[in-house]
DNA sequence: CTGATTATTGTACACGTTTGCATCTGCATA
DNA sequence: TATGCAGATGCAAACGTGTACAATAATCAG
């Protein structure tokens, strides 16, 4: 018998659900469509064929004809990184909160993969991207424009006109990174950070170097490495053997400071904040361990998302740039204030 | 003048670059379909013009007759978890590899959201829905099928007929876990285990018991709080505060395991693997900081993926359960053998 | 009971693609 | 030259929705 089953016959149809309640097709998209106007008993009827049937709107149809699609893009590279993942816990939990639906790109690897990421989302039709690490070709960017997409860059400051920008103010936190450790009576200060740093992580650095510059106290900079515990363990240990030894670190990245942390304690039996005080940046979860009890930065997260939504979900935003202040965190890797404020 | 100006005509469709090429419309569409007959002369003129108008093939619609999205649903909570994010980034990366595109729908939070995640996975028309935690409700499943849906449930078992079922041989670790504390010389074993775990984790406890009972040996259980860092914090302090303070313990979360390590060491002044040994499972990137040097058990998240992307690709998979064996990999959290071999 | 108003339903088209079929062109073969 | 054939192209019909507009049924005031 029915040899040739048509194999696209997969899906439930709105018209599968309008014969089987003895509706019209147009009150089962009506039924699911808030404040269109169909009676009670119909609305009814078609809810109970459609739960029978099992019958879902495909929004891929649905987003055709309204075009919406309701879909953000994510990019982003190093997923598996602490600061990373939270942040894109976070923003994917309040994408879907405000009724969207999140797509989620993975650009580590080779560079190229960004570019290729937002072809994809054009692709899908996305509202908007969110770009968490990388930046797009400018020309790809007027690509998204002209598909009627948004664009926003997370951490990162080139030159988009059309697209929202925003992060926490990398420089203030670096000052504040630096009176922090003047305050707690470091005499000697370094400061460790990859060589790999992305733009807002050097804003950091140059944060603190320009406080410094300013108070008039040498710092001693250790660059080296990638942005991870492995680079913070190098440059820790680097630091801690030299005939100077620093008794203040600021690391630009808590990933750095958990092996500069663990440097000292596994490869020199010095403990923070006794022998020496340690600052990261970005408020991850093993910051709060109690090994490493890290004073820290927290990233306004938050606010960022706030943002975000907000500026996505405008008609027509305009460009903009936005810095939030970071929040500093004390825990115990710094040594109680030994100089007076101020 | 143009005082209404249709908000539709944001896109670039087709006919545009058809239009600009002077050339059909489905010749555009031709172009940019693998294996269409155009001649090089018209594939030329199209190729540059779409590049001109900044033309990218509508993937919705495509999807839309052709019954094929290229969309698969990775469903999970505690996305900002070290393994989970681990899991996460593999699974996007090899995805996107095989020329899909992933859908994060992240459940944290109340229940019922796994159930939404699904529904919301239907009405995208997922080609498939890997589920990292949580189980669906088994009608929600079946509708799932109606609509041509595969389903795989990573670290769960369930009765789930039309399945893919896969994950780590939890019991064989758990056994493992035991000899290998008895092998170094452990008297007074214990585990360490969440009070709200997973089946997953519930079947290591199982199978760690059951090789105790084998050996005839006691292992004293410590079960309480939640999966996490802190939860280990707690266990650990409660463990090592006994009378009979125990020298091996099997921790069922590499996180688990981080707070035992860190509450011996931080609490007690305990060191590991002298004064205590500990074993976690998961080899999350932070069994590796020297700080902790953890032994642990590896999940095969390779050969879980493959198997999942091979699954997904084949036309009728049919329903199975597949147990692949966890690496155990050796730090330096347990004791050198004491006990010979054998 | 009639006419006006409103609530509901049906018709037809649009959204942007892909694809089966038919047409057309050019070219080599008989 | 007529025939066959392969490749390129156009036409039209799908895919599953939402919605403007017309048509119908129900309600209500008089």
């Amino acid at each position: 018998m029915s040899e040739k089953v048509s194999s696209r016959k997969q899906q439930v149809r709105a018209e599968d659900v309008a014969r089987h309640a003895g509706v019209s097709r147009v009150s089962v998209s009506r039924t699911f469509t808030p404040g269109a106007s169909v009676s009670d008993a119909t609305r009814a009827k078609v809810l109970k064929s459609a739960e029978i049937l099992g019958y879902r709107v495909n929004r891929l149809a649905s987003s055709l004809n309204r075009s919406e699609s309701g879909i953000v893009a994510l990019v982003a590279a190093e997923i598996d990184t602490p600061h990373r993942s939270a942040m894109i816990a976070e923003l994917s939990d309040r994408l879907q909160a405000a009724g969207k639906v999140t797509m989620l790109i993975n650009t580590s690897g080779y560079e190229e993969r960004v570019k290729d990421a937002l072809l994809q989302a054009i692709s899908f039709r996305t509202e908007a991207a969110i770009i968490l690490s990388g930046a797009p070709d400018p020309s790809l960017a007027d690509t998204c424009f002209s598909n009627g997409m948004k664009l926003v860059l997370i951490n990162r400051e080139e030159d988009f006109p059309g697209s929202l920008q925003i992060g926490p103010d990398n420089r203030a936190a670096g000052k504040t990174a630096l009176k922090a450790l003047l305050r707690a009576g470091c005499k000697r200060i370094a400061l460790a950070n990859s060589a790999n740093a992305t733009w807002s992580i050097v804003e950091r650095q140059k944060g603190f170097i320009a406080a410094a510059e300013e108070a008039g106290v040498d710092v001693l900079c250790e660059v080296d490495g990638f942005t991870s515990y492995q680079a913070g363990l190098e440059l820790g240990t680097a630091l801690l053997d030299r005939e100077d030894r620093p008794d203040g670190i600021f690391c630009t990245t808590d990933l750095i400071a958990c092996g500069v942390i663990d440097a000292a304690r596994q490869r020199f039996g010095l403990r923070t904040p006794d022998d020496l005080s340690v600052i990261g940046f970005d408020n991850i979860q093993q910051a709060e361990w109690e090994g490493y009890d890290l004073t820290t930065f927290a990233q306004p997260t938050d606010l960022i998302i706030d943002k975000c939504l907000e500026w996505c979900t405008t008609e027509q935003p305009s460009s903009e740039t936005v810095k939030l202040p970071a929040k500093f965190v004390w825990r115990n890797s710094v040594q109680k204030a030994r100089v007076p404020m101020r």
